[in-house]
DNA sequence: TTGCTTGCAAAGGGTTTGCATAGGA
DNA sequence: TCCTATGCAAACCCTTTGCAAGCAA
């Protein structure tokens, strides 16, 4: 664990904005000037493959969230704001399993889609221009 | 609707195997071989936009469905493939949308991620070398 | 030393875009 | 005709990679 990399975690916790490679490098570069991207992303990678922080994939660049609690996520169409939503479904990895025959399944993902409150309201005003 | 985006949408609805834009391609270049990447790409776009195919995104490239009918994936975190399930959940939108106060839900992806048959086969053997 | 991580820069893959042309209403 | 969609190629963004130098065990 190199000083970046801890640094790096750090931010992608303290962060509840799920952050891209290149926003954690800006916050990570407010403490280490001369990290690079590159370092960046390959620590992002290695701390995601180890467990310790999760990658969100969609519409857009990655994100990265430091939150490990069970929670699934809010995504706007129109912005990519992402926001975190309390549980609503869980499911059993073992059943999932179990009826995908032949697949392991390890993990699972719900991500709802929609539009964000400013991005609706933002719609609404161009529309009666 | 052009004779490009017919064939696009056909053989998007055709092929079970959630193609890439690039795999769209050469399947499209069979009937129309003069047919462009920018042109598929703007397309599968549109048709998406339309909501007469799905977009998949997560890692990886872009993938298409053709198949509207709900129901989840599976996605393979070694080789990429992405299998139907039967829906296993069903989540009411207004309910959601309700819940994330200020988000309008128009839709969900459930995802589970696991590895394949063909890949935990190909692993053991690789283990056991 | 030995091996892994870094910074840097270049390359890579996938996707989008500008533009002149071709085609359909 | 007018307007949109096309083919082509260049540009674009995000991410990965090669390499020499740096650091830690």
């Amino acid at each position: 664990m190199t000083q970046q990399k801890q640094v790096i975690l750090q931010k992608v916790r303290d962060s509840r904005t799920h952050p891209t490679a290149d926003e954690v490098y800006e916050m990570a570069r407010q403490s280490l000037p001369r990290i690079s991207l590159g370092t960046v992303y390959r620590n992002l990678d290695s701390l995601s493959r180890d467990g310790l922080i999760r990658t969100l994939e969609g519409s857009g660049p990655r994100r990265y969230d430091g939150d490990l609690e069970k929670h699934c996520h809010v995504r706007c169409k129109l912005c990519s704001y992402i926001r975190d939503t309390v549980p609503v479904v869980e499911i059993s990895l073992e059943e999932a399993s179990q009826s995908f025959d032949g697949f392991m399944v390890t993990d699972y993902h719900i991500e709802f889609v929609g539009m964000c409150g400013e991005c609706r309201e933002r719609l609404n005003a161009e529309r009666t221009l």
